[in-house]
DNA sequence: CACAGTGCTTCGGAATTCGAAGCACTCATC
DNA sequence: GATGAGTGCTTCGAATTCCGAAGCACTGTG
């Protein structure tokens, strides 16, 4: 459970994916990301590295380690269900049921 | 990408998990995630719903469409592998150099 | 009529996140 | 060796989100 926990945390998600791809730079990672946080991308590697999942390589830039390659395999179902998930959303439109809700914003 | 920040939402990933296992009503649910604040579980189950993953049942209780079984189901991997992680921690205490950071605090 | 349980809302304060700015450092280029 | 660009990382005030206790309206049940 304490997965979910560490997994639901803005960028955390996000950021084990990119690193997946290739080892980053503190600044080029921060650009894949959206442009997030500086601070709270520093925040995010720290507890990924204290979770042993990311690393920093001698030339400075951070990587997962074999135990943080593995969870981003995990991810491969999740990310394969989310193509799933944008056509079903694309197919249907909104209910009406659902704009139902007043004022309340939620963007996804 | 837009699912990673969906899931990277406080107690997301719970609740679906927690609903995957059955239909939950509202107090019942909020129990089973540690107690979280009914006023974000409000939200996230708004949210759910949006984004066709959850719905309500006609006695009112909460469950899991299936597209949201299928994001459980698609979670699966990520449960086994923490369960690696959680002995891989068990077995390797924390390094000196983990420890090194100062005051900073990121609890697991 | 109490009384307990439910789904859900309100609201003030705490915690997290944002984002712009800046520091110290390295490496080319001039 | 001065200038500039790029880097990893920090600071800090403001915006956003989260928390949690309290409460409302409703549905049974005794």
């Amino acid at each position: 459970m304490a997965a979910l926990d560490l997994f639901g945390r803005r960028w955390t998600l996000r950021i084990i994916w990119e690193l997946g791809n290739e080892p980053l730079g503190f600044r080029l990672l921060q650009r894949r990301c959206d442009g997030m946080s500086s601070s709270v991308l520093q925040q995010r590697l720290t507890e990924l590295q204290e979770a042993r999942l990311a690393e920093v390589l001698h030339d400075g830039s951070y990587t997962l380690t074999p135990l943080g390659h593995d969870a981003r395999e995990s991810l491969g179902p999740v990310i394969e269900w989310s193509r799933r998930w944008a056509a079903e959303l694309a197919d249907a439109p909104p209910t009406a049921a659902e704009d139902a809700g007043d004022g309340q914003r939620n963007r996804l």
